[in-house]
DNA sequence: TGTACATCAGTGAACGCGCGTTCACTGATGTAC
DNA sequence: TGTACATCAGTGAACGCGCGTTCACTGATGTAC
């Protein structure tokens, strides 16, 4: 495994590959991305790939699945240090936010891709869950909840949106100014 | 012009490429266009297109352009009616989501290929100009007013994003669904 | 510990494909006189 | 009204390209005895 000797047997191919991948979507776009490249890039032959992933719609949505989790975790970190619920929705935003442009290809692919996450009922799926516990605070039952909770989301991600591929667009490279906005935009939720 | 017979000249090819161009990434999303494929639909020859535009991008940007638009008349017309500037709000969300699912590509596109809509001022984009000015009803001046228009987008297009290509795309042939959806998020906005 | 063998995970050549775009061309149209 | 000619807006063949995927193959690895 770590043997430094160029090995026959790559020994990590599939992770090598998300992470190829990964960083090839975050450099020219999903569109872009092609299973060539991404074989490319890991040193790896064209066909090494069909050994890992069955073809390039599998390769995505692995991707999609890994960077879901991964904003998963993130919002969940985030909220942690925070006392207040209204303090702990913030944070989450803001998380959601920054992920969104840090990494705004994979940002876009994770939703568009992840097919499997979209239980009708969403309470397990990943970042939804996380959203809806803070929301969950506020004292609302049923049918509120949900409706704040899908406000909530709307807001941060149609300000993620507008911000990374919309209008928006030319504060994708000023983060202070992405997250003064978060802020502001997020204050005009009512609960 | 409106001669049965087929002609050399087309006459009007411009605006039936930008038709079936339309129709096309209606039908198949943006990913699929090709100008191959759009000049087939127009029943003409592949080099025909770029007597009218210089290449792909220059089409695709056409598109945005017509469909920004003509979502800007629609948001403008749904607010026509309406009695309290609560009442326009809601219109205006409504309009835009429902345009949204009833042409999703096209609403994506118009959003990620309208290049020179992004006048660092906003106020004379189309579709925000329209929020904006309902947004002032309430009152509001300046950084104020820019922030509270952020949360009505922000609010509106989040939700249509994650309805057309997001977690709660088995909405998306729900429009009732989705619509009853749109005003309970809508009143979660403070202004 | 050694050997035979199955399985795994690579190689690299090859396939057919549709694409964007160019180009020399030609038929239709409009204009000047 | 007729003719000469420039211009416009098509044709269709051709270019080179990179792609996704397959396939026969082979070297490396793991297992049974």
């Amino acid at each position: 495994m770590s043997r430094l000797k160029p090995n026959y047997h790559h020994g990590d191919l599939r992770n090598s590959l998300l992470k190829a991948a990964i960083d090839l979507v975050e450099r020219n776009g999903i569109a872009k991305l092609s299973m060539r490249e991404v074989a490319r890039q890991a040193g790896v032959s064209p066909g090494a790939p069909y050994h890992h992933f069955k073809n390039k719609d599998a390769l995505l949505t692995a991707l999609a699945e890994v960077s879901l989790w991964t904003l998963d975790e993130l919002s969940t970190q985030a909220k942690e240090g925070c006392k207040t619920p209204q303090a702990r929705l913030e944070a989450i935003g803001v998380a959601y936010i920054r992920y969104a442009t840090d990494h705004p290809a994979l940002f876009q692919l994770m939703f568009s891709y992840a097919r499997d996450d979209v239980p009708s009922d969403l309470s397990d799926a990943p970042v939804y869950r996380v959203l809806a516990s803070v929301v969950r605070e506020f004292d609302l039952t049923g049918e509120a909840h949900i409706a704040a909770t899908m406000a909530a989301w709307s807001l941060v991600h149609g300000l993620a949106v507008l911000v990374i591929d919309g209008p928006l667009r030319h504060l994708a490279h000023q983060p202070e100014q992405v997250m003064q906005l978060a802020k502001a935009v997020t204050a005009h939720l009512r609960l």
